[in-house]
RNA sequence: GCGCCCGUAGCUCAGUUGGAUAGAGCGCUUGCCUCCGGAGCAAGAGGUCAGAGGUUCGAAUCCUCUCGGGCGUACCA
């Protein structure tokens, strides 16, 4: 509600400010920093100041006298030497969001696609993994909340090094057959098995230089997709995906469309890539130097100081691509401007009729259409950014440089593992470590957190405390109640941190229920909507709100200072989701639910609602409760997070 | 070396794109259950926004330099 008066107040004055003086400044609106100098703000006044030459004062003056009456606005008062203050009608503004005369969020126009998770089908995922699944899906339910039509992508790198790498343990290290494989797939926690192995493959090429043929073998094979090794690396990739896509099911988190590298392989994305970029001259085949026999990006495409040595592999000596080669192909088709689609099969139906859809080679009669985004969000760790500038670089090279541009790199910081945990997981560091404020997760050491392990700890912590609270509820209800509790606490945990803020992952801080956590706002809905029953089992009855508070009496009761801030407070969600999808930062959303939380948790302590006697103030209470429950609600599903009957 | 990111309370972090007296959580000290559930509420102590210059009405925020930390800079992703 308060972004719809927001845009009513940037327009008015824009126009009269166009008018007036013919200047486009963009009208910037602030809140107040004391809550007595009224809801809004505007410094427009000093931004037109050295424009115009004039005081800002005397500017202030002619805009507030010009601009007219805006619907909701009760006055404006000049603060200071040139501020514009707004003061909001409260009767009419309490009466908007009583009515519910909520503004259906314009569907906007295009598509767009945000491709998240994206993990390496060859180990289990671990919390770093977790924080891009929570970022991504985050960010797809905010830009749906916010009208966008969006498609979810997970792209699958099945024929890559690191798949190639557990294959060979298995083949070269263990001497599995198929069948010994496929059998530990149906008796073991697979993923677990693979996060081992991968850990011990790595450390055995270290040892022995020459086991890295193993590598190229089985990434040959792969490629080709001939032989027992090829189908050991499908057994491996396709198990795994399985069971991330389980893991992932478990903090709500799922996709619309699995494209496989396998495919882009097999349909010939890559070649058609590679022959437009050669056509194009974007790569040139190296004939000298260390990067002899291969075909190359020269450094200069992507990167504005790169000298010689600077180019980037995109196909190397042996004649099979790297990742960012397959990359640019697999870019190009969300643009839809490769010339060539793939086809789909059903991977799976969950029970609420939401299916996933995998990349096939073979064609089939009535899979939807996927891909052709106008706007593509690729959520990948801040570390892989050269790799996404050269992915870029090929796009603009090949001539799509307005691809390029609607192309982001939704990047973050790594999540790494505070000193104490280390400990706590019995890593041992070095001197030099403990002294850092934390320490890099590897998987190729095996050294991490398993998403799977942390979910498991935190439904235990919350388990104990529902039990000892609520005994008497059934133990599979109580399990449910524990389950929202730790995926709250876990999403949460990973989304009120910014984007570009390295993650300590310290467990006791991760396991915490209080403060500034997911489970102190899920209680602060909890509470709201505990009231409202209990007027239920009293016997009580809900006012009819519209006939109880009329414009007089909403204006009489948020007369004063403490229910209008309050109500104020709770009405902002549309503005915090419309700067979080405008800056790209889920995190402010996740700051505003914990706000609205403590905003509630003020008013729960201040104001007991049932035993109110008076009753229009009575009305307000429970109208207010009823609204802050349904924000609460809302702001959380944004998050992905949701709200036990009871904790 | 070069590129990107970071440095704000004891600790972990915000700070709405340059606005009014820099804010939270945790921890610490002290209060609050005859009341809609205390995973809660209230109060207090705690700051040279790493440092130095600059830009202007106005800087934690922009520019330059210095110091300190992190991540990249693969024929891994």
């Amino acid at each position: 509600m308060f972004h719809v008066l927001e845009n009513r107040i940037r327009s008015a004055f824009a126009t009269f400010i166009q008018a007036r003086y013919g200047a486009g400044t963009p009208v910037l609106l602030d809140q107040p920093k004391q809550a007595s100098f009224g809801e809004l703000a505007l410094p427009i006044a000093f931004q037109l100041a050295k424009q115009l030459k004039k005081a800002p004062k005397a500017i202030a003056q002619e805009i507030v006298a010009g601009a007219g009456s805006i619907a909701g606005v009760s006055g404006f008062e000049i603060a200071g030497n040139g501020y514009i203050n707004v003061r909001l009608d409260r009767g009419v503004y309490g009466r908007a969001l009583l009515e519910g005369s909520t503004e259906p969020a314009a569907s906007r126009p295009g598509k767009m696609i945000v491709e998240h998770t994206n993990i390496n089908p060859n180990k289990a995922a671990h919390i770093g993994h977790l924080r891009n699944a929570v970022l991504g899906d985050t960010f797809v339910r905010l830009l749906r909340a916010s009208g966008n039509r969006v498609e979810v992508q997970n792209y699958i790198d099945n024929t890559g090094v690191q798949v190639a790498d557990v294959v060979a343990g298995f083949h070269f290290l263990e001497h599995k057959t198929v069948a010994e494989v496929r059998q530990l797939v149906s008796s073991t926690r697979f993923d677990y098995v693979c996060w081992d192995l991968y850990a011990r493959v790595s450390a055995y090429y270290k040892e022995h230089g020459e086991a890295i043929a193993w590598r190229q073998e089985t990434l040959h094979a792969i490629e080709a997709g001939v032989g027992e090794l090829s189908e050991l690396g499908h057994i491996v990739a396709d198990a795994i995906v399985e069971r991330h896509l389980a893991t992932m099911r478990r903090l709500d988190i799922t996709y619309d469309v699995l494209p496989r590298e396998s495919e882009i392989l097999h349909l010939k994305f890559w070649a058609t890539a590679f022959e437009q970029l050669k056509e194009r001259k974007a790569i040139y085949f190296e004939t000298e130097g260390k990067n002899k026999g291969c075909w190359v990006m020269p450094g200069a495409a992507f990167s504005s100081d790169a000298g010689e040595d600077d180019s980037k592999v995109i196909v190397r000596s042996n004649g099979t691509v790297t990742y960012v080669g397959k990359d640019i192909a697999y870019q190009m088709w969300k643009f839809g401007v490769l010339g060539r689609d793939f086809y789909y099969r059903v991977l799976r139906t969950y029970p609420d009729g939401h299916t996933i859809w995998v990349s096939t080679t073979e064609p089939s009669s009535d899979s939807p259409a996927f891909g052709k985004g106008d706007q593509v969000f690729n959520v990948i760790d801040s570390r892989q950014s050269y790799l996404q500038d050269v992915v870029e670089a090929g796009l603009r090279q090949l001539g799509y440089v307005e691809q390029a541009e609607k192309s982001v790199h939704f990047s973050y910081e790594m999540v790494a593992l505070s000193p104490r945990t280390c400990v706590e997981l019995g890593i041992e560091l070095s001197e030099e470590d403990q002294k850092r404020p934390y320490v890099e997760v590897s998987g190729r050491k095996g050294l991490g957190v398993k998403a799977d392990d942390l979910i498991d700890k935190l439904i235990e912590t919350a388990q104990k405390e529902v039990d000892s609270r609520h005994p008497e509820a059934a133990a599979e209800e109580r399990r449910r109640v524990a389950e929202a509790i730790a995926t709250g606490a876990l999403r949460y945990f990973l989304l009120k941190f910014t984007r570009n803020t390295v993650i300590a992952f310290d467990f006791q801080e991760a396991l915490s229920f209080e403060g500034d956590t997911g489970p102190y706002v899920q209680y602060a809905a909890v509470r709201a909507r505990n009231i409202l029953r209990k007027l239920e089992e009293r016997g009580m009855r809900m006012p009819d709100f519209a006939a109880a508070l009329p414009e007089e009496a909403m204006s009489r009761q948020l007369a004063g200072e403490d229910f209008w801030q309050l109500l104020l407070a709770a009405s902002k969600a549309g503005s915090a989701i419309e700067r979080a999808v405008r800056g790209g930062e889920p995190s402010h959303v996740a700051r505003y639910a914990f706000q609205l939380a403590q905003a509630f948790n003020n008013f729960y302590h201040a104001y007991p609602v049932l035993s109110e006697e008076d009753p229009e103030k009575r009305a307000l209470l429970l109208w207010m409760t009823q609204y802050f429950q349904r924000q609460l609600r809302d702001v959380l599903g944004e998050l992905g997070i949701h709200v036990p009957p009871y904790m």
